[in-house]
DNA sequence: CGATAAGTTGACATGTCTCAAACTGAGTGG
DNA sequence: CCACTCAGTTTGAGACATGTCAACTTATCG
C-alpha cells in the first residue's frame, strides 16, 4: 500500500511562489517539483499534461511501454500483475501526492487502473531529464520515492509471508487509516474506501469470503469499529 | 530474488582503461562505476573500500543507518525482515554484481547478511553525489537499480500471494538457476545453493516441512533433476 | 420498486502447518 | 579408518486455517 503524503515529497514546487496552477497545487510540497526553480515551474505549467483518468481505466499497463511520470493530484489507483492463467495479485494501491512511473520503460511492470475518477499530473521523463541538469535534486527525489515504493514493498512481502488473515487485514486497514484517515478523536480513524473488497483480498493473499469473515471478527474484537462499502472506522 | 549480472550493470567501470583494481573488476561493467571517467575512476580506487564480510555478519542492520552503497564482488547476501515475535521474512537473496543500500538511510528497512564469505566495494553517499556532479548517468543508475529491486519485489508478492507450494518452489529454482546458474545442455541448469532449506523457506512463505516434502515432489515430477545441501540441477 | 452487482454466511474440502521422530552427511577425535 | 557428534534435512500422522462452492442478504441505481 502506498503511504500517501505525510514523510516524502512528491515533485512539485515553486520557490519563487508563482501563482500559476501549480502555485495551488495541494501536493506540491510533497512532489518532484519542490525542486524546480522559478523558471522550470514555469516551463512546467505549458509542458506538463494534466489529465483526468476516468474509473476503471489504466493509466499504465503491464507490458505496455511508459515514458511518463504521473503525480495522483486527486483521486486513488489500483496496482496489479497477473499470471498466465489469470490470477491477479494487487500490489498496491496509490493515493493523492503519490507517483507512479518513476523510471520510463518499455515493459511496465504492472498496471495502474482508476479506482475512482481521478486526476494525475503528468511529466515526460525526457522534460524531467532537461530539468535535472539545472535542478539536480530531482533525480534524489525520483530516487528516494523509488526506495519508498521497495520498502513498502517489502513490508507488503512481509504481510504476505508471514502474517494470518486476521493480521493481514488489520495491519491493511490500519495502515490505510493512518495514512489516508482522519483522526476522530479516541483513537478512532476513519478512512474512505475507493477500493472494493475483492481488490482487498487480492491485495492481502486472501479469497474474498475470507476476507469478509475476518472483517467480521475484527469488528467483534473491537479493532476494527465499523466498516462499510466506502467507509471505515479502526481503533488503534 | 535478486537477477545478479545479465541484463543490468551496476556501478564500476573504467572508460579510460586505468589497470588498477577496478580495471580489473568482474563486475565492474554491471555496476555503477559505469559511468564513473578516468579521474573518477582514480580517485575511486583511492577513496572506495573493499570489504570482506565473513558467512553470517551482518553489513546492514533493520533499523540501523547506513550511509554507504555496496556492490558484491563476490559471495552472496540475505535481506530480511523480522515481526516483533520474531517472525522473520527473508525478502530476497543477493549475488554477484547485485547492489545493496541504493541510498542512505537512517534506519535500514532491511538485514543484509552474508550467506559464505563474501568481498563487497563500499561507496559512500555522499562520495557518489562528488561523483554524480560531473558524471550525471551515475544517478540515473541508481534509480534504474532502484526501479530493479522494485520489480522483484513486485515478482515476490505474486508470488507469495497468488501460488501454490509448488508453484512457489519451481519458480524459486528456475529463476536462481536461470539468474546464477550454468548450463549443463540438454535444458538443464546447474546452480550452487549458499543458502539452507530454512532460508528458501522463510523467502517462500512456507514451513522447512513443506519445503522438503515439495522438493520431493518436483523430484518426482522431473522439474528439478537433483538437490543436494550446496547443488541444485533443474530441467526446464 | 425491480434489477443487478456487491458483500455475507454456511457447510464442507483440502493444502499447509505442527509436532515428533528418523535420517544424512560433514567434521572430529580416537 | 572407524565410531561419534551435531546441525541440517527428510518423513510421518494428525490438526487447523483458509479455500471452495452455493445460497442468501444488502446496497445501489435506474
Amino acid at each position: 500500500m502506498a503511504s500517501s503524503i505525510e514523510t516524502n515529497q512528491a515533485l512539485c514546487n515553486s520557490r519563487g511562489e508563482s501563482p500559476g496552477l501549480c502555485g495551488l497545487c495541494d501536493v506540491r510540497d510533497h512532489s518532484v517539483c519542490v525542486e524546480f526553480g522559478p523558471r522550470e515551474m514555469a516551463q512546467a505549467e505549458r509542458t506538463m499534461a494534466r489529465r483526468t483518468v476516468a474509473r476503471k481505466h489504466a493509466i499504465m499497463s503491464e507490458g505496455e511501454p511508459n515514458d511518463s511520470l504521473f503525480v495522483v493530484t486527486q483521486g486513488s489507483f489500483l496496482l496489479s500483475k497477473y499470471l498466465e492463467d489469470g490470477r491477479r495479485q494487487v500490489t498496491g494501491f496509490i493515493f493523492k501526492g503519490d507517483l507512479m512511473g518513476v523510471r520510463p520503460t518499455q515493459q511496465s511492470a504492472y498496471t495502474a487502473e482508476a479506482l475512482e475518477d481521478s486526476l494525475v499530473c503528468t511529466f515526460s521523463h525526457h522534460y524531467l531529464d532537461e530539468v535535472a541538469k539545472t535542478a539536480p535534486g530531482v533525480k534524489d527525489r525520483l530516487i528516494a520515492r523509488g526506495q519508498n515504493e521497495y520498502h513498502r514493498a517489502q513490508d507488503h512481502i512481509v504481510l504476505l509471508g508471514k502474517k494470518t488473515a486476521d493480521e493481514r487485514v488489520s495491519s491493511f486497514f490500519i495502515q490505510l487509516a493512518k495514512s489516508i484517515g482522519q483522526d476522530l478523536g479516541e483513537g478512532r480513524l476513519e478512512a474512505p474506501l475507493s477500493m472494493a473488497r475483492q481488490d482487498i483480498a487480492d491485495y492481502l493473499g486472501l479469497r474474498l469470503e475470507t476476507l469478509s469473515r475476518t472483517l467480521g471478527s475484527l469488528k467483534s474484537k473491537g479493532i476494527i469499529d465499523s466498516i462499510s462499502r466506502k467507509n471505515v472506522v479502526v481503533k488503534t
